[in-house]
DNA sequence: CAGAATCCCCATTGATACTG
DNA sequence: CAGTATCAATGGGGATTCTG
């Protein structure tokens, strides 16, 4: 069971300590609350909480500051994925006694810390875009023959 | 307008281009056809990719040895995720025609690739994993009274 | 064995209205 | 300004059935 790795030259150095820990997490039959990848990977993954997290990588912002930031998120997914991201110890909520009040988000040193390997996979989206967009194309039309 | 860095000390070296590009993208408006986050990491974000594409650093795999590899994965939606990877260039497609037919899936280069910054997310996902769980049971313990 | 096709559910998201 | 509450819709995903 498990992954056997049968292969004497793994693909790429990554690919063997992946598969020796998923090894690991699969014998936990991926329990959501002990396997990393779906425990954390699944909420960068959600549709807000990566743009969120770049948007507060430059500055800490105010909660309209975040609105117009990403404009297309509703109030509703805003705040829902800051309170995860507070939730997470990834950012942390500052009410300053105003009126009107005012709230201001910034990133914590978790939070800090998870840009760097964010960026890693940012980096790779970018540079094999075209790449894959090719990929897609040529794909699609050989669709109808296959 | 964008993302306005006004910080002279960036967060981190990450934070900075993270930003920059964020400027990029948004003058898109997220457009999915051309922002690489939203076109490509959507889908790494999603339930099953990510686990398939570790499911296959390993080795190469037929259709139900990744099934029994990713456990509760429908075959619906393991050949949903196939050919979702096939189209992206990231893995290629074997039919071997044996009876009954034998299919063998392979991660292309493309899709090797991506197994580097993939991996460098998860090991901070595993790095981080106690930090975050320490962190959600601090906020869920003060939930009642905020 | 490796799918394709179909039906159906519910979780995520969006839209709207209301509030301290 | 920064939310909360409620309702409605969309589509991702599961279960099942059928097939070369």
């Amino acid at each position: 069971m498990a992954v056997q790795v049968t292969r004497k030259e793994p693909l790429v150095t990554s690919a063997t300590t992946l598969t020796a820990r998923f090894s690991d997490w699969q014998e936990t039959g991926f329990d959501a609350t002990r396997c990393p990848i779906r425990n954390v990977l699944d909420r960068l993954g959600d549709r807000w909480t990566t743009l969120v997290l770049i948007a507060l990588a430059g500055r800490p912002l105010r909660f309209n500051e975040i609105r117009r930031t990403v404009p297309d998120i509703s109030k509703r997914m805003l705040t829902q994925t800051l309170r995860h991201l507070e939730r997470d110890g990834m950012a942390t909520r500052h009410v300053f006694p105003t009126k009107p009040p005012s709230v201001e988000y910034r990133l914590s040193p978790l939070g800090i810390s998870v840009l760097d390997p964010l960026s890693s996979l940012v980096d790779w989206a970018e540079n094999r875009f075209a790449e894959i967009n090719r990929a897609r194309i040529a794909f699609d039309a050989t669709a109808g023959t296959r």
